[in-house]
DNA sequence: AATATTTAAGACAACGTTGTCGTCAACGTT
DNA sequence: AACGTTGACGACAACGTTGTCTTAAATATT
C-alpha cells in the first residue's frame, strides 16, 4: 500500500540501510548517493513509518496527557502550555480524559500498553490514595503531576502555592475592614479545595478572627454550585460582607447571585476568586482573583517530563509556582480610572507569578490598578 | 526489558502464537491451555505491545485532533465531545494545535507519518484555499472537518447553520423595535465570520433596513477586540441601539464596555452573542446567544470518522446542525421572574439544536424564559 | 609497494506482534 | 479399516524500520 524504504531503495538502486541513513541523516554517505536517494524519496512521496521505527527503538515519541473531564478554562490553559513544548521536541500528545480514579487507573494501564514515553497528569487531585500513581512510576515510565497534592517527593510534580495566596486574599479583605468573611469552597474530595480552605482559615487566624462554620459552604467548582452557595450565604444573619470563592467560575456565579439579590459589589459584598481567568476582567465590576500561572505550569511540566525522558538531571522534583493576588474592583478600593483591556489582556497572558504576594498594596494608601504590577 | 509474548509462552510452556490467540480471544483453544496462559500473563504482568501490533495490522487505533491555538471554551467543548467517543471505541486521540495554515500542513504531514487511522479538524476555517486538506484526503486516510467552510461534499464535515441563526438574531432585534443594529464580526480571514456577517446582512435585508458599513466592525473573537470594537460603535452618531456580536467572548466584553460607558443593557443597547457559552447565563444581565451544539458536533464528528475508518457507509458527508436563539435578558423583554441556575445549566448542557428557530417568541405577546424551550 | 586506515555501502538479524500454513491427534463416517 | 473432518497448536514468514557486522574500494601511512 504505502511506499516503504524498500521501494525507495529499489528506485535509487541502493540498499535499504542506505535509505535509512539518508532519512536519519546519520553515518557516512557520499553526496551523490544522498541526492539520488533524496530524489527517489521525493518522487515516490515516501514517508517514514514511525510505528516501525518505534518498535525497534523502543521510543514512541509520544506522551500522554490526562485531563479532568470538566470544562474549566483553567485546565485548558495548562493543556495549551504543554502541547507546543512537546510538539517542539517532536513529541505527540495523546489525550485521556478522566472523571474519576477508576478512569485514571485504566488510563495508566492503556498508556503502558501504548508504550508512551511519559505521562502528565493534569487530572483531578482527589483526597484518596495515589497508590496507582506510585505503581505506575515503578514501571520506569516518567510521570509529572500538575496541581496534584498528597504526593511525596519521589514523584515529579508542579503545584502552586494555593494556601499562601488564599491566606493573602483573606488578609486583603481584613485590611479593607471586612470582619464577616465567608468561603465558598470546592468539592470536599478535591485536594485543591482543602488547600484553599486551609489558606482561608489561616488568614482568619492571622487576623485574629473566629472561623465560623456557617460561613463556609462547598460548591462544585461550577457555575450553578457557586450561584446556589452564594444564595445560601446571603440568607445567613448577619450575612457576610466578603466572600472568598475557591475558583473563578464560581466567583462569577457568586457575583451574579449577589447582584440579582439586589445587593451591590463591592459595596455590600466583596468578592475574590481564584484562577486568574481572563473573563474575570470583563465582569462588572471586574473580579479580584488569585492569578495562577497555568500556562507556565504546563510548559514546566512538559519540560520536566522531557528532561526525565532524556535522562537529564532533575534539580527539584517538586516545583512550587507562586500564585498572586490580582486586585480589581470586586473587593473595593478606588475604581480604575483608566481601563485598557488590551494591556490587561497582554499582562494576564505573560505574567506568571512575578507579582510578590507580600506587596499587596495597603488599602489605606494606594489602590493598585490591575494593569500595572508593582515593579520589583 | 519489558515482558513479551515470548516470556509468557516460555512460562506457560506453549508457543508464542498460542499466547497471541489467548490475548486476542481468537481461534480454537482448549480451556486448560487458555487458563495456563492467562495465569502466566498475570504472573508476569504482561502487557501487549501495541506498537508491534500496529506495525503488522497497519492500524494504530489512533486519531488526530487538530485544534486551534486559541482559548475559547467553544473549541474545548468540541474536544470534550470527541474524546470519550473515540476512547469508547478504543481509539487514542493525538492532539495537534495549529495557529495557521502552515501548521496545519505540517500537522497533516506528521499524522501521515504517524499512521493515524483518521483526522478530525477542529482548527480554524480560513478563507484561503483548502488544497492541503483535499491532498490529504487523497491519501485515503479518513478525515472529518468541524466548523470548516468552503469544502466541497467530497470531504466529510460537520457545520452548523450560522447564517440562518444570525439572520434570526437580527430579526429578533427588529421585532423588539430596534432599527440601528450594529455587528461586531470575527476576523476577516475566518470563514465563520463571513457566515455570521452574511446572516446579519440578510436579516437587515429581510427587515427592509439598510446595511450601513459604519455599523460593522471586525474584532478578533477575543475579549479585548470585542471591548474596543464596542467602544468604537458607541462613538458613532447616532449610536446603535442593538449589537449582534459574532461570538460570546466578544459579547461579554461588549456588555462590559457598554456598561462602563454608563449605558444600560438592554435599555440603551441590546446585545446578542453567538456560541451558547455557559458563562452567558452568569453575566448581569444574562446574555441572549445563539446556542451551538458543540459537544454534539464533537460526538458526531467522532462517530463519522469511526464509520469511515470501519468502511461503513456514510449517509451524508455534510452534516448541518441547527443553531438556535436562546433568548435571555440582554435584548430586553420582560425580566425573568424565576431564575433557576441549575435547570438552566442542565438545559444548556443537554439540549442541542432542538429549539426551533422559527418559533422565537413574538416580543409583543410573551417573553420566552430561557429555561423552558417551546414544546414542539 | 605493502600495509593500515578510512569511507561508503550492503547483508543480515532484530524489535514484538499477527497471518498463513502445516502438523498431528482425535473423532466421525463410510 | 480407510478416509475425511475437526480441533488444538506450532513453525515460520512478514510488517518496516534500525543496529551490528561485514565488505570492498579508496586513501593514507610506513
Amino acid at each position: 500500500m504505502a511506499i516503504t524504504m524498500k521501494d525507495v531503495a529499489a528506485r535509487a538502486g541502493v540498499s535499504i540501510k542506505t535509505v535509512s541513513r539518508v532519512v536519519n541523516d546519520q553515518g557516512e554517505i557520499s553526496d551523490e548517493t544522498r541526492q539520488r536517494v533524496q530524489r527517489a524519496i521525493e518522487e515516490l512521496g515516501y514517508k517514514p513509518n514511525i510505528v516501525a521505527r518505534s518498535l525497534i527503538t523502543g521510543k514512541t515519541n509520544t506522551i500522554a496527557l490526562f485531563v479532568a473531564e470538566i470544562e474549566t478554562p483553567f485546565l485548558l490553559r495548562v493543556q495549551r502550555g504543554i502541547e507546543p513544548v512537546a510538539r517542539g521536541h517532536n513529541y505527540n500528545v495523546i489525550l485521556f480524559s478522566v472523571s474519576d480514579t477508576a478512569d485514571e487507573v485504566k488510563g495508566l494501564e492503556v498508556m503502558r500498553q501504548q508504550r508512551v514515553d511519559g505521562v502528565i497528569l493534569n487530572s483531578i487531585s482527589l483526597q484518596q490514595d495515589n497508590s496507582h500513581i506510585l505503581d505506575f512510576c515503578r514501571t520506569g515510565i516518567p510521570l509529572v503531576a500538575v496541581n496534584r497534592y498528597g504526593l511525596d517527593d519521589s514523584v515529579c510534580q508542579i503545584i502552586w502555592d494555593d494556601e499562601t495566596a488564599s491566606t493573602e486574599a483573606v488578609l486583603h479583605f481584613v485590611r479593607l475592614g471586612h470582619r464577616r468573611i465567608a468561603h465558598i469552597g470546592g468539592p470536599m474530595e478535591r485536594h485543591s479545595s482543602h488547600c484553599r480552605l486551609q489558606g482561608y482559615k489561616r488568614g482568619l487566624e492571622q487576623a485574629g478572627l473566629p472561623c465560623q462554620d456557617k460561613y463556609i459552604i462547598h460548591g462544585d467548582y461550577l457555575y450553578p454550585g457557586g450561584y446556589n452557595a452564594t444564595l445560601s450565604l446571603l440568607e445567613i444573619d448577619p450575612p457576610p460582607t466578603a466572600i472568598f470563592v475557591a475558583n473563578d467560575v464560581m466567583a462569577v456565579a457568586c457575583l451574579a447571585a449577589v447582584q440579582r439579590s439586589g445587593r451591590r459589589v463591592p459595596d455590600d459584598v466583596a468578592i475574590i476568586g481564584v484562577g486568574g481567568e481572563v473573563f474575570t476582567q470583563y465582569t462588572t465590576p471586574t473580579l479580584t482573583t488569585i492569578s495562577i500561572p497555568t500556562a507556565e505550569a504546563g510548559r514546566r511540566a512538559a519540560e520536566m517530563l522531557l528532561a526525565q525522558i532524556n535522562d537529564e538531571p532533575i534539580p527539584e522534583t517538586r516545583i512550587v509556582l507562586p500564585a498572586s493576588l490580582t486586585v480589581r474592583e470586586s473587593c473595593g478600593g478606588q475604581p480604575l480610572d483608566a481601563f485598557d483591556p488590551v494591556a490587561l489582556f497582554a499582562e494576564e497572558d505573560q505574567r506568571s507569578g512575578t507579582f510578590d504576594l507580600r506587596r499587596v498594596p495597603d488599602p489605606a494608601s494606594a489602590y493598585q490598578p490591575a494593569g500595572t504590577p508593582p515593579s520589583d
